[in-house]
DNA sequence: ATCGACTAGGGTAATTTGGGGG
DNA sequence: TATGTCCAAATTACCCTAGTCG
């Protein structure tokens, strides 16, 4: 349907605050690139010209627009895992943080929303289960991959699959597998979707 | 009149009871943050910027940037105490949401917006200095009222206030007395002084 | 106390731009 | 959604007032 990465004059308008007869006068300018379709004239901004623009001229700019790094969180309370992990992380090219408590993977959860979740299920005052149905449960989170990584039996680790996971890896850890795991799951993920609504 | 998610530089003008002129020379300053339009350089100022400004020099707040419903997240996971206190949030015409462990009033905290947190500070695998922390230290929670709602010494329902808390009151808990605190607690939200526009 | 320099804020006019309803 | 026309509104520039400070 709607082509994600790709403005009308109207959507570029609502973001600037300004009316969709501005944003023509600034294509009209050449103070924004766009290009015109064929027939009525319609005019589409690419996503990375309107960012241009937007940065040029200091203002906001979306965060869906910007994303830059994939982002993940590792939710794990154990300080070797973590740092395991955020190693290998890092180094693939995510922007990393980290949750070593249920309150901290909540809020992080929301506000950082990570492309990836590294998921230790076993963690004081956490259920492992209760996130997975959270993030299955909201629409926004329609892309954000779980990942497993938890001691304990593989019954339970494929449990957490069933109820939502996207795979899972025990402790203790391999790097490679991690790796792995990691690649597989996110080089499955689609483009992320674009909304403009105010 | 409708609210717009931007300003021009007459429009916070007119809240501020000031001249477009002074408004300008704010802006010029870098004591408001605002952005040009390409053109003629028309000032676009965004409304969370525009609230902070306002609430950085004491200025009253209007109204309508403040949401309109009341949003209250209880962070308790004894069932007796939520009802309780649901209850009369609900009565007192609160939009209430429940946290029943860390995760969830993480999740509900960053998610829901809430104007008002109580918080028992006794609950499995969450911290309430944690979650005061976490709050006081976020610019987007400078407005989000805390109230300590818990069982436990005074001394340290107090250094709960001492850490950041707006308030306690120690269960069991005292509907009247919850109610007062709610209120006077919000009541307090908006800026007391207002100088009257001519 | 007086002076003068300095600063924040206000008012107007001329010009150009952005916005609104066909 | 684009266009042409027209009005409302925002900018700059210049000057003014009031208050502060040494």
């Amino acid at each position: 349907m709607k082509n994600p990465g790709v403005f009308t004059t109207s959507q570029a308008a609502k973001w600037c605050g300004v009316s969709f007869r501005t944003v023509l006068r600034w294509i009209e300018r050449g103070e924004l690139q766009a290009y015109k379709l064929p027939g009525r004239g319609d005019h589409r901004i690419q996503v990375d010209a309107f960012v241009e623009f937007l940065s040029k001229h200091d203002m906001p700019i979306p965060e869906q627009f910007n994303r830059p790094a994939s982002r993940a969180l590792i939710v794990d309370d154990d300080p070797a895992s973590v740092k395991l992990i955020s190693t290998i992380l890092q180094l693939e090219g995510y922007e990393v943080r980290v949750a070593l408590d249920g309150f901290s993977a909540g809020a992080q959860l929301v506000a950082f929303a990570p492309d990836i979740v590294t998921l230790d299920l076993k963690m004081p005052g956490l259920s492992g289960n209760e996130v997975i149905q959270f993030v299955r449960s909201m629409k926004q989170f329609r892309n954000t991959k779980i990942l497993v990584v938890s001691s304990g039996s593989i019954d339970k680790l494929e449990k957490a699959v069933s109820e939502g996971a996207d795979d899972y890896l025990a402790k203790p850890l391999d790097q490679d597998k991690l790796r792995e795991k990691v690649s597989a799951i996110l080089g499955n993920k689609g483009h992320p979707k674009l909304e403009t609504k105010t």
